[in-house]
DNA sequence: TGACAATATGTCAGATTCGACATATATTTT
DNA sequence: AAAATATATGTCGAATCTGACATATTGTCA
């Protein structure tokens, strides 16, 4: 779509540019933010390939539901720490971490 | 050298293995301590590449010497959050993460 | 539709992690 | 080898994160 929904936007008065912009992020804070995101993708993913509910994921990650579901989310109350344990107790591989880094480039 | 080191400690009466069967670790707690001493190694390796003493970092990371030092020794007291937000201070691409991920497998 | 399972959101006391400081131990320079 | 620099270790009050619970919302199937 190129620049179409851009310019389609600035017709209408609206501002564009990206949330790192908005919100005033440096460089670091978006790319922390980011990291968090795809972490917490790739562990819904995983948890849904294994076919477990949260509850049942929140079992094995000796949790509750509602912080498994914050995690899925990446809540602001939610570390990258928890993040990266929680993919390990699911048995997420070095490999698929890897895969999930690359992703945030 | 293949079996040369094990079989000689045998015979000395040693007793050979990981160290994750000598702790006790199961396969996650074994990935997650391999995880933090890959990206503590990260971690010192930037600082040292650009040439930062752990002081120098501890400012761009705004925090203090000692914690820079526990960083990097992959001390217990700091979290895996820490050590990624540092890595991340530093400027190290989600390359360079994916990378450390790796080495763990 | 209404009951039921799954997921999301708000709150909080206790646990963990934080930066900072003091101080000990290398390491380098003179 | 003494002084100067750099790194390591111990401690602590304050700040953040955690699991648990209550409750709200969403999705699914009869």
């Amino acid at each position: 779509m190129q620049t179409t929904k851009k310019s389609k936007a600035a017709k209408k008065g609206w501002r564009t540019g990206t949330v790192q912009e908005f919100l005033g992020l440096t460089d670091e804070e978006a790319a922390y933010v980011e990291l968090r995101h795809q972490l917490a993708k790739a562990l819904q993913e995983l948890r849904i390939r294994l076919k477990l509910t949260q509850i049942d994921a929140a079992k094995r990650l000796k949790s509750s539901q509602s912080r498994v579901a914050k995690m899925e989310a990446a809540d602001a109350t939610v570390s990258l720490d928890l993040l990266l344990r929680a993919l390990l107790a699911l048995g997420a591989s070095p490999e698929m971490l890897a895969r999930a880094m690359r992703r945030c480039a």
